[in-house]
DNA sequence: TTATTATGATGATGATCATAATCTAAATTG
DNA sequence: CAATTTAGATTATGATCATCATCATAATAA
């Protein structure tokens, strides 16, 4: 009934990426402790051991997503990078996918302390757009900048709306299609205004 | 404590209108039947001679959330349309805001019956942004289709990712005003490409 | 006026919710 | 080796969850 300090700590990055995977499936709302720590391979009653929280476990939960996100990110150009976003597999892998585009909406719904994740990951995610900086090759920072947020918000945009329709229905891939192509488009203009 | 049968349907009119705005500020698991009709000025007993079940519910309210946006936007061209969707305003009244911007990423969790009122509600937004078709005069009739698309996606996702913001944040102005300009720049291209 | 219908209040159902106190056994510390 | 710490199991807490059976009553139909 217990186990080394290296075990707990297993245990605990268990519990986080669990909960990362079951909250992008089923919403913060949708799953609760006690499910949580059962998928783990716990039983609910040491959870408080671990956090002070759910909300707290929410947090660390979204960093946790963000991080892997920008992790699968790391050296993939922009084009790569839309075209695996906006796509028919990130669509259907909620559970796997970016979690901007799988809890975004409910983030607007939670503690202040949550959303100062979303931010940073939001960040976290310009960071690895602007690196690449293909798509404004003779622009400065400021424009990268811009760009890097309209872009991200565009990508979310197209998933979050492709979600929404059910799976059968032709506008959820349409959607994606749509989106995909033009987003794209934007990326290289043939001649960048101001 | 019964009721003419005008007034059980203006009830029950009044259920939905309540559900829809109590969903919109705190999604669909963060209401319950109880406080929703108690909301509503009724008890909870109630709840099921007017509707099957909270999913039943949930489609209703989505339908009247998107009538309402419909209505709000029925004679204004895209550039106003795009100014108040993509604002301050809109990101802070998620209860009175569009219902795609508030629980489209809810849907995705939801029944497909669900998920298809979120698709003819998309439907009856872009036909309100084809029907002005200032963005495109020259085009033809699918690419103003396309281009609604992703007009909406991107408006979505900018709203979306502001939300997931703290409201102190620098990051979720930046996310709007960012967006806002970059799709109004986007509705009179210099050269409309292919 | 009488019979029928159906609204909506009351209250109960059994789940599940987040949180927590208690206890144990093992790991760490001395 | 002894003392202390603590992970995690057990169990309990009191709310709230969606759903429903019951029932009085009022609106309708006869």
């Amino acid at each position: 009934m217990k186990v080394t300090k290296a075990q707990a700590q297993a245990n605990r990055v268990h519990i986080v990426e669990t909960a990362s995977t079951l909250f992008r499936e089923r919403g913060y709302d949708g799953v609760g402790v006690a499910e949580l720590m059962a998928t783990a391979g716990f039983t609910h009653g040491g959870f408080y051991k671990h956090f002070r929280s759910k909300a707290d476990l929410m947090a660390e939960a979204a960093i946790c997503g963000f991080s892997q996100t920008a992790a699968r990110s790391k050296g993939v150009n922009i084009v790569e990078f839309i075209k695996s976003y906006v796509s028919r597999r990130h669509r259907d892998a909620r559970s796997d996918g970016c979690t901007l585009a799988a809890l975004g909406g409910d983030a607007a719904r939670q503690t202040e302390a949550i959303k100062m994740t979303f931010a940073e990951g939001i960040e976290s995610l310009l960071a690895g757009i602007e690196r690449d900086g293909s798509m404004l090759s003779d622009g400065d920072r400021q424009q990268a900048r811009a760009k890097a947020i309209d872009i991200l918000a565009h990508a979310v945009g197209a998933v979050v709306l492709s979600r929404a329709c059910p799976d059968d229905s032709p506008l959820t891939d349409e959607i994606l299609t749509v989106c995909r192509a033009e987003i794209l488009a934007s990326l290289t203009p043939s001649a960048s205004t101001s």
